[in-house]
DNA sequence: GCATGATCATGC
DNA sequence: GCATGATCATGC
């Protein structure tokens, strides 16, 4: 065994270990760094370190354009991401510093290739690309990784671009003109300078021309790596909680529990960044949701199981007490319907008898909020009649235009009536023809604070 | 343009 | 410190 805490012949558990490196630096993750890593600020060291200390994984020499992760098959690719401007109008907050460079270029060895026995081809297949956010003259040690780690491949039309690139640069070199290359030359795939210009360049020798050639390396071009940090944001684990009918014997339940088991007690604040939510607006009130999705594995509002069994996912705050930071809140409610109907066929009457899956954080002493655990709930029985109560009182409100009337935290124990719209001014028709800001049911913080203990 | 899933703000 | 009123970012 390999005593690696991943599996070397897989390219997923790879990247599962990868996840580890989001929202930290290398020196936040790696205990022994060697004294001069805190010094180096040259960033084309970084993901020699991240190999050697973070994945502690040396391969053998390679003398034949072998990925990094030989067994899987992978290569490793680190490079640098800055922030947009916000007037840009892109999803990713973050874009390419610079290119991504593949392998550099043997001229004398480009002449002789064919592109499915390419070295780059060989050794960039599938990459495993970390993205750290760059900034000057801060040590390797510490950039930090953000984004997501991305597992690419790349798509069938876009290798073939990257073909016809490669054959570009190789005839080039073919005719004798690899002097003349230039990175213009290419649509995805480019020929980039390798080797800072100031110093004595090393010029390198071409087989069909006496004249030394300027070194490069084959690149994705910087507007390429920008569709990859794109691809690394919405990038979507499943989009299905049960993936197999394996999954499916274990129960929802179950596969549920153990999507969240490994992050309880993080700093939700190390999940927002890695599960790739770090750049959106923080004060999204529904970030918490977004992020219980993302554990779930999927971006969407949705998952196919919980629709088809009725779950309704509610994020929960405590305070440190354990008391609940907030009521809940429903869906805001029509005034003439709900004065119309049944308590029976109300829509209130239907989600209290749903099935609700909690997610709980809570506060610490330092006031930092973690992720605390999970919990399936349904409302027990009594507690649906004080809801009744609490619903026949609102209907009789409305019916004699009383709003003042609708229950209160201070005389209801389980639900209350509140507004729900987007300001003062959203408002609906109540039966005598006059208009009132838009009300819903909300489960009292108390109520909630007791069921979850 | 509005519903959704929330959190924020303030007054008692 | 809680109850109540008000509002916000987002996705469909």
């Amino acid at each position: 065994m390999s005593g690696l805490p991943y599996d070397i012949t897989s390219s997923d558990s790879i990247k599962k270990y990868a996840d580890n490196l989001v929202g930290h630096s290398l020196a936040q993750v790696v205990n022994e760094l060697p004294l001069d890593a805190y010094k180096l600020t040259n960033k084309g060291r970084l993901g020699s370190m991240v190999e050697e200390y973070f994945f502690r994984y040396v391969p053998g020499a390679d003398t034949d354009h072998n990925p990094d992760f030989r067994e899987a098959g992978m290569e490793l690719k680190v490079t640098g991401v800055v922030p947009r401007s916000p007037s840009e109008d892109f999803k990713a907050s973050y874009k390419a510093k610079e290119r991504l460079v593949l392998t550099m270029i043997s001229y004398i060895a480009l002449a002789d290739e064919s592109w499915e026995a390419s070295s780059v081809l060989k050794k960039c297949r599938l990459m495993l690309i970390l993205f750290y956010l760059y900034e000057k003259d801060i040590s390797v040690s510490d950039l930090k990784f953000v984004l997501p780690p991305l597992k690419w491949e790349f798509p069938a039309e876009d290798l073939e671009v990257i073909r016809k690139d490669w054959y570009t640069i190789q005839q080039k070199v073919l005719d004798g003109k690899a002097h003349e290359l230039s990175e213009g030359d290419t649509f995805y795939l480019a020929a980039c300078r390798k080797g800072s210009g100031g110093e004595k360049e090393r010029l390198r020798e071409q087989p069909y021309s006496d004249i030394k050639a300027k070194a490069r390396a084959f690149s994705l071009k910087p507007s390429y790596v920008n569709v990859m940090i794109e691809a690394a944001h919405s990038e979507t684990v499943s989009k299905t909680l049960l993936e197999s009918t394996v999954d499916a014997e274990r129960g929802i339940e179950e596969i549920v529990r153990e999507k969240f088991k490994p992050f309880m007690g993080y700093d939700v604040s190390e999940l927002i960044v890695r599960f790739g939510l770090s750049d959106q607006n923080l004060k999204a009130k529904g970030l918490f949701h977004a992020l219980a999705m993302r554990i779930l594995g999927t971006k969407k509002k949705h998952l196919p199981e919980f629709e088809k069994a009725g779950i309704i996912l509610k994020t929960i705050r405590l305070k440190a007490n354990g008391s609940s930071k907030e009521s809940m809140s429903f869906p805001n409610f029509d005034f003439i319907k709900l004065a119309e109907q049944n308590w029976e066929e109300s829509d209130l009457y239907d989600i209290l008898n749903q099935k609700f899956l909690f997610i709980i954080f809570q506060y610490d002493e330092n006031d930092t909020l973690r992720f605390k655990k999970i919990m399936f709930w349904n409302m027990p029985y009594s507690d649906r009649l004080a809801a009744r109560t609490a619903w026949i009182r609102t209907q009789q409100a409305i019916i004699h235009s009383k709003p003042s009337n609708f229950p209160k935290v201070s005389n209801s124990p389980v639900v209350h009536v509140r507004p729900h719209g987007r300001n003062a001014l959203d408002v609906l028709e109540l039966p005598d023809g006059s208009v009132f800001p838009k009300q819903c049911f909300w489960l009292n913080a108390g109520y909630i604070a007791d069921q979850v203990r």
